[in-house]
DNA sequence: TATTGTTATACTCTATAACTATA
DNA sequence: TATAGTTATAGAGTATAACAATA
């Protein structure tokens, strides 16, 4: 018979994961209000301004791990600020390329920096090398399951 | 003048944080929900159960990162199913002491295995001293802002 | 006056189901 | 029949404001 010993709530990695998280998403989104953008909408503009020619909301969607009907409506949140637009695809009628406008180059590029400053509050006891490891764990996390 | 390199998403701290807090999270709700319990909630009862004398709601609060108003509903919650009590605190007749029940404490043994079981298929992929590492990480991002 | 707990409200995020138009 | 996009809805999480009882 085995002893358990429960794990201390501080030591649990889901509780700390989540309240880190926490914390930066709340950083990040104050940093981007000015710019008229939050976490995900911020996260759909730049991966439209990476892809040269353009992602399908599908592939926006894998890409976030979002539900299609969420992407349509961040994509709409930016195509209202002017930010992307809805190009038909040639290929094939069904799907529709998020690709960025001009301004929304502009906005990425000041959002990006906003966002990077931000996240110096909470992450900026963390050395370059650590934040490399935590990249790399935190990315095997996420590929582990889906 | 420096030039600019923006950072791809998949390398965002920020980004990848809030993507394996929500698989954790999926992960454990799932785990709990056989449990009744979600992750909120039992976080309150795990807390509930490591202070020998009970808790105050305000602690709770402080201890989780929660408003206080979201503590009530998440004691609410708790008491209706049986597994806390609010004790009149006797220092304080302000203060509300939340208190497992014998039924609380089997129900947080039996959560916390099951968590701990869920959030191996994420986490599987890391070692031990990964998730100490991790664990000292998140920590830090936690403590630096608040 | 300050603090504990509470109620209320609004907004964001998450999760599903169902529908359309194309393929 | 399968896939891309869309609409709709409900539940959970987050963020504030205001209030009563007590200190």
């Amino acid at each position: 018979m085995e002893v358990h010993m429960a794990q201390p709530l501080t030591d649990d990695l889901g509780f700390l994961l989540s309240r880190a998280s926490g914390q930066v998403v709340r950083a990040t989104n104050a940093a981007l209000a000015e710019h008229g953008l939050r976490v995900r909408s911020y996260s759909v503009l730049v991966l439209a301004c990476e892809a040269a020619k353009g992602l399908s909301q599908r592939e926006l969607a894998t890409a976030l791990a979002l539900d299609p009907s969420q992407v349509v409506l961040l994509v709409d949140e930016l195509v209202a600020a002017g930010l992307v637009e809805r190009q038909a695809a040639e290929s094939d009628r069904r799907t529709r390329l998020v690709v960025p406008t001009a301004e929304g180059c502009r906005v990425r590029e000041a959002a990006g920096e906003a966002a990077t400053a931000a996240v110096e509050a909470p992450l900026g006891l963390l050395g370059d090398s650590e934040r490399d490891r935590l990249r790399d764990m935190l990315t095997r996390i996420c590929t582990a399951t889906a």
